[in-house]
DNA sequence: CATGAATGAGTCTTCATTCAT
DNA sequence: AATGAATGAAGACTCATTCAT
């Protein structure tokens, strides 16, 4: 008499897994939200409650624990930015120099780069060290993206020109201006930070390894 | 008649507040031994004194509060980091590529740039989000850096051969990269990570930017 | 539409703020005998919260604090005083003879006057000078009290057979009598302390001012 | 070989028990400070030692425990008052409205009435009912002065201008409002008591009770 | 389904007491 | 004799989790 769930792939369909995905979505976002405001330290169950507009008992009767939806949390971050530079990048053409654009444009995109999204990627980095699901959640992500810009640069610097860039080297200060050039909407006055500006440092530093690949109009 | 107490620009000189100073500091220590194994959040002044060999009232005995010592421990670590790399810009002479090649050395330095150090510094990182005066800190710290790697480098761009490189984007680019390079250590494997590797990386980096003034020799 | 609510004069009648009424209550309570037991100084959140049958954590569910129960206890003690007192003189009719009496019968009346209620009274007393949150509530019950007692002695002093009496220190006698003689309850055998001889006491004391205002027979 | 002590009821004579005198007097002082200041529950070894001027460990040396300092300082306490009654009385001569204002006197002496002490008389008070030991110690005090009070007043009670007073109603309200009157001082405006008044308050209740025993001249 | 009252383990903090100097 | 650093038991408070409704 069990309902068949031969088709899950494509996501819940019945009544019941539809609201329980609903449910597990909107509490995911409110621990955003309070992450984002209260740090991890400062996040507890009350208040993701509160900022889901539901009561305190309804995290453990969607998630195991506390614990396991901080873990979905962090997974659904993951995932979502690693859809997005994929999707970026198939989107993108041949060219090395234009798949690294789009790396840049998503990196930089309002939707995924906004003080919401990366103070709590932050807050769950600086937790890593002590919590080794975190590092193993977030160690993935790292070594897929860095695999695909090492491929990038490397097919740039393979060119007579650049033959003087070390890709290595490259590639790292690349990911690395990409991932934590961000954390600048941190500081006190976010008006410092501008997402164009941001671009526009990533394309002037690829063009200044990579002279004449790169048009300098911002955007 | 009084006794000359010439010398106490070197310290506090009293016995009881050498004891002071001394255990404040051991404390720090027991602290980031703390904060590396167990995270900021599993952080309790129960595991601080243990790793002290002290007992739990120590630490408000010598800190005003448990977030006291954090504090201080957060400001030991960026007062030693400022030390060092002011220390070695000034004993590396006049040229900014020599310069920036001792900011490099600094950066990786074993003992500035280990396991316990880094992990203790990104466990603070990731909660300046929501602690104004850890960013108070940490900021400050960061200022001073970018601003001294910024007139070196934009020495070298300001050579002719360098003309096209773009001075903020490259600072940004160097930063980031000494910055949170370290975090390798942090992955499972501590093997990956070899400071000598990460020092040869950041010449690289340099001489890719800037060719001809780097020496690839060190690896 | 909307149910009325018009009886929301007479309290809360939504069963949860019923309940939290309720609950509150009950720790006051417990949080009475807890200082008749163990004094202020000895009184805990374990043992208020094991008076009640409760967990310690519901204290500060109910209350924000240790202190805002004790001052609530406190306050329930003065308005509950007030109220009988203010109660008794309405219903005394106008012979200020009459409404001296009731204020005594109040001030004996068993459920007034009791070990408990005189402990706690008393131990709150003892730490006014120390809180002034203690002496603003108390200060207040007095003010109130003194004025009333004023007021109906002076009215007899006023009759010609008693112009001797000095009606301010009468009524200093009066009211330090009335506050004060159930403390001998507090004593090692409280088989010494009999509220109708209290009582008797008191009218005896008023004869002695105002003979003739006064029948003995009550004993 | 031991030094004799037959002397001691005239007080200890060697230095060192001088010293141990002394210090203990010092500690009980500094005790009646800190109460003063913060109540009984607000004072620690710590505070008494830093208004002592001395260190914590003295208290230790000095005193069997924390509690053995309290209970001497109120066992100081009581002893003042009932030498400076029992003084009163005896150079009062045989008049008992004499020696009643003898006692009155005593009571609103500045030495003995001020808020400093009337503050600690208070705060023990509070914690009677839960510590057996400050009860006996303040039962004693206050068995002596009633029997003392109800002897005089009786005297004057069995004069026949004063048939109509009931020696034991007077005795109380006269007892008590000697000893509770000085609460008035611990009020937030200490302005609105003052010894004169206060003196002149009980004359003028005696004189209520017993017209023509007591001059009005207000001292 | 959802609620939120209730629990109690875990944390920080205070403070009387000890003891080496 | 006196100090004050160190201890650790005890207290208030927080908060993840449970469960009756």
């Amino acid at each position: 008499m069990k309902r068949d769930r031969a088709n899950s792939r494509a996501g819940p369909s019945s009544p019941k897994e539809r609201l329980r995905e609903r449910r597990r979505r909107e509490l995911i976002d409110a621990c955003m939200d309070s992450i984002a405001r209260y740090g991890l330290g400062g996040t507890t169950v009350a208040r993701v409650a509160e900022s889901a507009g539901l009561s305190v008992g309804i995290i453990n009767f969607y998630f195991e624990s506390k614990s396991a939806l901080l873990l979905a949390t962090l997974q659904h971050l993951v995932d979502s930015y690693e859809r997005a530079w994929r999707g970026a990048i198939s989107r993108a053409g041949d060219d090395p120099a234009r798949q690294l654009e789009a790396l840049v444009d998503v990196a930089f995109d309002a939707s995924l780069c906004n003080v919401r999204t990366v103070s709590v990627w932050n807050a769950f980095w600086g937790e890593t060290r002590a919590r080794e699901e975190y590092l193993r959640v977030c160690g993935d992500r790292d070594a897929a993206f860095r695999a695909e810009s090492q491929r990038l640069i490397a097919e740039l610097a393979a060119r007579e020109a650049h033959a003087h860039v070390d890709p290595e080297a490259a590639m790292l200060a690349f990911v690395h201006l990409i991932e934590w050039l961000p954390d600048w909407m941190l500081g006190g006055d976010s008006a410092a930070f501008d997402l164009d500006w941001a671009r526009s440092v990533c394309r002037r530093f690829l063009a200044s390894l990579f002279p004449g690949e790169f048009s300098e109009t911002t955007r």
